[in-house]
DNA sequence: ACGCAGCGTCCTATCAATAGAACGATGCAA
DNA sequence: TTGCATCGTTCTATTGATAGGACGCTGCGT
């Protein structure tokens, strides 16, 4: 195989006159343009630039040759700013796949805020709860809600946002309020469907302590709506996450089951197969969605009047030097 | 700088689907291949490639980088072609400088016949005596006519011929045949016009015995059928080159000046710049020449039953490994 | 469910390209 | 005519890329 870097030097140099001039001016040893001219006419067989000490011309081969290698530079430098204007400003189409109950309640008013704030980005996306496989389904970047511990990846995932959670049912749901977790065991519940086919609650009391209860769902659904239909008829207790009901909650439609015990919060996280090569404009999403998610937990703990939770250390997000994490002021104001 | 190879890695991977089949397709290891993507992706600051074990995919701005890529290699596909197609058949022009003399006697016959059988090829030649500098003045070969011993050169050298001579004179010139080179002192002579304002007749017998002869020309010129007119006038004792006079003393109109004395022979070569990336036209004139020489001389030296000279040892012309010497059979029966 | 072939990536001893200096040649100015 | 600055080329100790193998992972066949 050719060394098309040949190409590249012998323009230089015969642009520049000379080989002492070239290497000026781009910083190569000038042994090192000497070899490689010699090199290329090796190959070519012919003979392009006629030299000795102080003298120096371009043959007319050499000439033909050099116009079809600086069409190739040309052709090289169009290849770079083809990329470097990709990368200029985000655009172009990301593909992304959330949750539904996610989207609903959360998501899809932030993927609207982030449309609005980009125009030249287009969003696929893709309303789902199974575990989409981000390389080979083309995700550029899939947002999942998961529980303590998650599991390591390839993939690379920066969270987003924590997901506190209630233990609800109707007001009058339960005869006698209850306090201690074990009283949980036998009542009916309504639970999200699991893979592992075990139900259970693991909870946390303010002072640190630690309880799992066991329980039977009597109806199962992978449709976060449905089950929130179900609490606020009176179907059972159910586990939900903050950011879905917290103004059932403000209105008294559903109320909290063992207020003193609280269910552990899952990960909001983004998941994208790689940071080397990451778009702007899927960079500018998760950064976006991040800001946001920040900003409505703030607004939801004040309504609550709920001290903010300390978030679960997760893999970690390394930061990007010299990029200081964007503010979006004026599209938190404009939104309220 | 960039490293333009990676282009051609980037679009091998692409084209052959993986980094494993690219390297078997193209003999490059795929640790290399790997490194080389990964590197142009880093530098790129895109992911071009989506992979992992087992799956691969190439991502949109890959795609489009690739067409990009292969444009690239297309022209320098173009640059390679356009050299071998001027390296294939011998066509173009030859820049040629020859003395004038050995173009009405000698070359100029021999330059005819080539241009007959090599109808692409075009000649440019310079008749002149003077020393041309080759690479200055864009010659693709100089012929030249030397007396021993030649100077060393940077340029290199293929000799053509040798080049007896005869000192000659009109028949009844000189009153009394002379037997010795002392005797020449003092006659009658004519010369070229030396650049170092010297002249003398080196001579050498059969025996080989040397002989240095001094005189002062009475007719100087570089015009050497100018000394042939004078010589056959009457004008004096001029030293010329057989292959100019050999007709002269077939026909007795000249006759040898001390005929058991010779003059040393010159050597007829062809300078070039360089063997490295000579011309196909031009080596194949220089191949030419060399050997409608070498039949002339046979025929020369057959009409006036001389055995042939040894010839001189010069500076090199290194034989070309595997390639014979060329043979005109045709051409040397259809010019008698 | 398990074993295996083959994938892409990483590691390191080896090899080849390079940087930088030395050399001989050349043109120009004094 | 001579000295000097700068040219292109060559040489070699050093540096960096590479070959080749090891590794972990994945998909497919049994």
């Amino acid at each position: 195989m050719q060394d098309l870097n040949d190409l590249y030097y012998f323009v230089q140099v015969v642009e520049h006159g000379g080989f002492a001039a070239a290497a000026r001016a781009t910083g190569t040893q000038k042994s090192r343009l000497s070899r490689r001219i010699a090199m290329l006419e090796d190959r070519l067989g012919v003979r392009l630039i006629q030299r000795s000490p102080r003298r120096f011309f371009v043959t007319d081969v050499g000439r033909e040759y050099y116009q079809r290698c600086v069409a190739v530079l040309i052709e090289a430098e169009a290849a770079d700013a083809f990329i470097a204007q990709h990368q200029g400003e985000p655009q172009g189409t990301i593909r992304v796949s959330c949750p539904t109950a996610l989207i609903s309640f959360q998501f899809g008013r932030l993927f609207a805020r982030f449309m609005t704030a980009h125009p030249k980005i287009s969003l696929q996306l893709e309303s789902t709860n199974r575990r989409v496989d981000v390389i080979a389904e083309g995700f550029d970047v899939s947002i999942r809600v998961r529980f303590p511990p998650l599991e390591r990846s390839e993939l690379v995932m920066r969270k987003l946002d924590d997901s506190p959670q209630y233990l609800v049912a109707k007001p009058g749901f339960l005869k006698e309020p209850i306090g201690e977790p074990a009283e949980l065991t036998g009542l009916p519940s309504l639970a999200w469907t699991s893979a592992t086919h075990t139900y259970e609650w693991r909870l946390e009391s303010a002072e640190g302590e630690q309880a799992v209860v066991r329980h039977e769902p009597r109806f199962l659904t992978d449709d976060m709506a449905a089950l929130r239909e179900a609490a606020l008829d009176g179907a059972g207790i159910v586990q939900l996450p903050t950011m879905m009901i917290w103004k059932d909650l403000a209105a008294g439609t559903l109320v909290p089951v063992l207020p003193q015990w609280r269910p552990a919060s899952g990960i909001v996280h983004a998941v994208f197969p790689s940071r080397r090569g990451l778009l702007p404009s899927v960079r500018t999403l998760i950064d976006f969605l991040a800001q946001e998610c920040a900003a409505d937990r703030l607004t939801v703990d004040e309504s609550l009047a709920w001290p903010a939770r300390p978030p679960h250390i997760m893999a970690e997000s390394i930061p990007r030097p010299g990029m200081p994490p964007r503010r979006r002021k004026d599209a938190l104001k404009t939104e309220r």
